[in-house]
DNA sequence: AACTCTTTGATGACACGTCAACCAACTCGC
DNA sequence: GCGAGTTGGTTGACGTGTCATCAAAGAGTT
């Protein structure tokens, strides 16, 4: 016989509401700080550096679609936006004919690479900077078990 | 003269992406249960729960708006929306003729407390079980204080 | 080779959120 | 009371994400 499970208690409500309306206010004010440095989007953005990190600035979409851990079609959509402004240039995949090679344009290079350094400063400034070493350690810690719950617990409910 | 920001660094990366990967993973398999189980969107979950919790489940447009920290537009749509399927009615407001008074209907309160015990199931399965009690502390009070350096830069930027 | 199954990416329809414009109603100083 | 300025809510246009569907290409089996 199954036990109807309990609701969360005052503490547990506090912390997760907490949780929710930092997320919302740290990822609106990452958000509005790239669009105003460089007409991006956080999505757009979050594209865009993993291609300035590899060598040459080409990513097969389908590597980016699982590191992102998007829908292709979401990724196909941005990507065609993103092209026709000419932050990225999509070609052919020699090893796999269906596949689509994502490069990184000279303009695509320079609104990452320009903005890069603002953003990371937000970053630590609303982020690190008010952490201390131990409480730091504490998150890397949770987070980490917490992900691979998630993680584990979906491929096998 | 301006020192350039330094980047983060690898650790930092580390952990400010295992928090972004943590937020999508556990936002989307809450959003999907909800679904799954109520025919909810998480933003109409968001709604119906502070509904349900106010005698006679009436609340005024406004007060839900900012305890939300949403835009006023994106209710109104919501409510649209809502109000169709039957979930939330709007009433006048009394006390100031522009203002719009929002019940929760009886087929809302149905899914909200239907629904309502295997959602506080599964956050307390994804996320509180998972946490000592010295690291839920923790996370209180770290959530707490960057929630309030932002709020507080975001007057005074 | 022929068959099936899976993977990859693109596409169109739809749902949702944001933004700017708008109007009605309230407030406050005069 | 009158006027300017503010607030509350709605609306429409637009950008973006999700979903279902599709076609093409690979992988594996017989």
């Amino acid at each position: 016989m199954a036990v109807a499970p309990a609701l969360l208690d005052e503490d547990e409500r506090a912390v997760w509401q907490t949780y929710r309306d930092l997320h919302r206010e740290l990822s609106g004010a990452l958000e509005t700080q790239l669009l105003r440095d460089a007409g991006l989007s956080g999505a757009e953005y979050s594209v865009l550096v993993p291609l300035s990190h590899t060598p040459g600035g080409v990513l097969r979409a389908r590597d980016l679609c699982t590191s992102l851990g998007w829908d292709r079609s979401r990724l196909s959509h941005l990507i065609a936006r993103m092209e026709q402004r000419g932050l990225v240039a999509r070609e052919e995949c020699s090893e796999d004919r269906r596949g689509s090679m994502l490069r990184l344009t000279d303009a695509g290079r320079d609104a990452v690479e320009g903005v890069a350094p603002a953003h990371s400063a937000a970053v630590r400034r609303w982020f690190f900077d008010q952490l201390s070493a131990a409480e730091l350690e504490t998150l890397a810690t949770v987070f980490t078990r917490l992900l691979d719950t998630l993680r584990h617990e979906q491929r096998s409910p």
